[in-house]
DNA sequence: AGATATCTGTAGTGTTCGCTACAGATGTGG
DNA sequence: CCACATCTGTAGCGAACACTACAGATATCT
């Protein structure tokens, strides 16, 4: 028995092209005839390929999170929590004001609140947004193990206040933030940073 | 001539429950049928009083406008760039997770990013909070002239640093974060701000 | 080559969306 | 009390939505 016609499109590039309008639009400001006309492709190889317009952002997050762990790699592989931080906020700045991608983040503007029926999707926008969050948490325990950190500040709240500072930064940029903007408040972060990692 | 038949309800309760239909799902997620619903009005009259679903939201967007306002003016009555921060910070940490309300800030959770045809929305809403922030710009340029600041200290830069940060707690209250997690972030921020005032 | 399994493009499906026509109700001004 | 202007509720409009039935195309496996 034969395996059937391949797919003629490529997963991941078409992935690419949806990411790109979520985040442009927003989960439900995204159409399945926006996104299929970005992916190039037509709506049965869509539903065959991802199951439904939530399986296909899934999807979408998932190649997400899977560019993000490898830039979050560089961010935490820094020797100390304030270089961690540092290259966080910054490399922050940078990616959310690239014209490369639309502003802000795909984790922030693809949908906080959504209508009935799709309650799941700012719910699994957060928990990715979460992970960030947990991955600089464990890097500043261990920082603190390492004496890198003050006896007194607290892991979670460091990495608790860059996840909140990125996420405003987000917001800034779908203002129209640009990248010198959100580099100053950056800066200014980083600061608050130093005087609690004194701790 | 007669003056016709006079409105049944009253506008600023309907308004304030299409607010909050608008908070929790954000513009492109709250339906017709929920915000009649919710006004305790049929489509006509709510077409009649507000031209259309962008119209009720200008409307809202305005009724919150002036909420605000006299929220705000509360915060920048205080005597010191420092404890105006300090308000503004605590202030927002505490009405983002008011169970009275929606979690974040309707200016946030309104939508970031919107469908093909309501880009106007996302634009809006960014001017209204940009209202905000040139709020506080004003009160520490004044801060500024009274030597409440210090040489250095840029106001724009404190004024969009605080927005960012409570921009970001509106995405951390979206995601669950409690009246703790929030007044966390804000003291940390805080810290920042002192640092930045010294200039 | 033939049988089989899966993909692709066309052309829709039913549902829900924002919005409105219409008729009756209810007020004001004369 | 009557003419008029505006609101209200019912009922439904066309358009756009997410999604799919179907037939033909294209690969694999024997």
């Amino acid at each position: 028995m034969g395996m059937g016609r391949p797919r003629a499109f490529d997963a991941d590039a078409a992935l690419d092209q949806a990411m790109d309008v979520f985040w442009r639009h927003g989960y439900e400001g995204a159409t399945i005839a926006q996104l299929t006309e970005a992916m190039n492709i037509n709506p049965p190889s869509l539903y065959a390929a991802f199951g439904s317009k939530e399986g296909l952002l899934k999807a979408a997050l998932d190649r997400y999170t899977e560019k993000r762990d490898a830039w979050m790699e560089k961010v935490l592989g820094a020797s100390t929590a304030r270089e961690v931080a540092e290259r966080f906020l910054m490399e922050h700045a940078d990616a959310q004001t690239d014209p490369a991608n639309p502003p802000g983040c795909l984790l922030v503007q693809g949908g906080l609140a959504c209508g009935t029926g799709s309650e799941n999707v700012p719910f699994e926008l957060a928990a990715r947004r979460t992970r960030t969050e947990d991955q600089l948490h464990e890097r500043f325990v261990r920082a603190k193990a390492e004496r890198d950190l003050g006896e007194s500040a607290d892991p979670a709240t460091l990495a608790r206040y860059l996840s909140a500072v990125t996420s405003g930064m987000c917001v800034m940029a779908s203002s129209g933030a640009d990248r010198n903007a959100l580099r100053e408040i950056a800066a200014v972060s980083l600061k608050a940073f130093d005087e609690q990692a004194k701790g």
